[in-house]
DNA sequence: CTTGACCCTCACATTAATGTCATGGTTTAT
DNA sequence: ATAAACCATGACATTAATGTGAGGGTCAAG
C-alpha cells in the first residue's frame, strides 16, 4: 500500500509517518516513481510505534527495541526494561513536582478565600 | 543598582532579567550611558517573578496580577484566582495522564519480569 | 592608553513531534 | 489532454524561558 492508504488505515497522519521513517522506525521501498510502498506488516507497526510514543518515550528509544519486539516478546528484548525503568523514574519526578506545587497552589487558593472571607466579615461589621 | 548586581542578589541570569523586563514585569531606568539602573525594590520584584515562575505560570499571566500583588495582598487581586484555579486544573490533568501511563508502565514491567521468570523456571524444568 | 569588567542589542539555539506551505512530479479518470 | 487526487522533498512554525555568542560601547584602575 502507499503512505497515504497506510496513513488512513493507523491514524498517523502522513507527514508523522515519514518521520518515523527518518527516525529509523519504519521501512519502506520505493516504487519506480518515487512513491513509498509498504507491506501490511507496515500497520501493524506504525501501531506499535504509536503505542510506545503514548507511552511517553521518545523516538529515539524506541528505535532502540523496536526491530526485537516486532519480532518476539518484549520480555526477551533486554533494552525495553532498562527504558520502562528510566521512563518510570521520570515520571515519577514529574508527579512529585506537580503535587507539590498543586499543594502549594492550593495553600495559596485557601488563603485568598480566607482572606476575602474576613474582608466580608469586617464589612458585615460595619454596617 | 544595575543588572549585574541584581543579577547576584536574586539568582536570576542577567539574561532572564532583560527578558521579564521584555515581557512587561519588569522596569527599569536608563542612565545616561544606556545601562539599566534599578532600585532595592527591583530584588523583591524578581524575586516575586521567580517565585510564580516556579508555579508554572507563563510570564503572561504573570504579567496579568504582577503589578497588584506588587502593592497589595494577592487576596485583593481579582485576577490570580482565577490563574491559580486554571492552573489547577491544568496539574491535575497532567497528574491524571501521567498516572496513566504509569500504571501502564507498571504493567508491562510486571508483565516482562513475569514471563522471565516462567522461563527461568522453564529452564530449570529442562535441566 | 590599555586592560578588564561591566553593559548594550540582536539573533540564533534549545526540545520533539507534528502541522503546514511551497513547488513540483505522477497517476487516473474523464 | 486535462483535472483531481496522490506523492515527493524541503523548509519553516509551533512552545517558553533561557543559554550563548557576535559585535560593540563604557568605565575604572593601572
Amino acid at each position: 500500500m502507499r503512505i497515504g492508504e497506510l496513513a488512513e488505515r493507523t491514524g498517523a497522519s502522513i507527514r508523522s509517518i515519514r518521520y518515523y521513517e527518518q527516525q529509523g522506525l519504519l521501512a519502506s521501498v520505493r516504487l519506480a516513481n518515487g512513491y513509498r510502498e509498504y507491506t501490511s506488516l507496515a500497520e501493524e507497526q506504525v501501531r506499535t510505534i504509536q503505542l510506545y510514543l503514548q507511552l511517553g518515550l521518545t523516538t529515539e528509544q524506541i528505535a532502540g527495541f523496536l526491530n526485537c519486539v516486532l519480532q518476539s516478546k518484549e520480555a526477551f528484548c533486554e533494552n525495553v526494561l532498562p527504558v520502562y525503568e528510566r521512563k518510570l523514574a521520570e515520571i515519577d519526578d514529574q508527579i512529585r513536582l506537580l503535587a507539590s506545587i498543586k499543594s502549594n497552589l492550593e495553600d495559596r487558593v485557601r488563603s485568598i478565600l480566607e482572606e476575602r472571607r474576613k474582608s466580608e466579615d469586617e464589612c458585615k461589621t460595619c454596617e
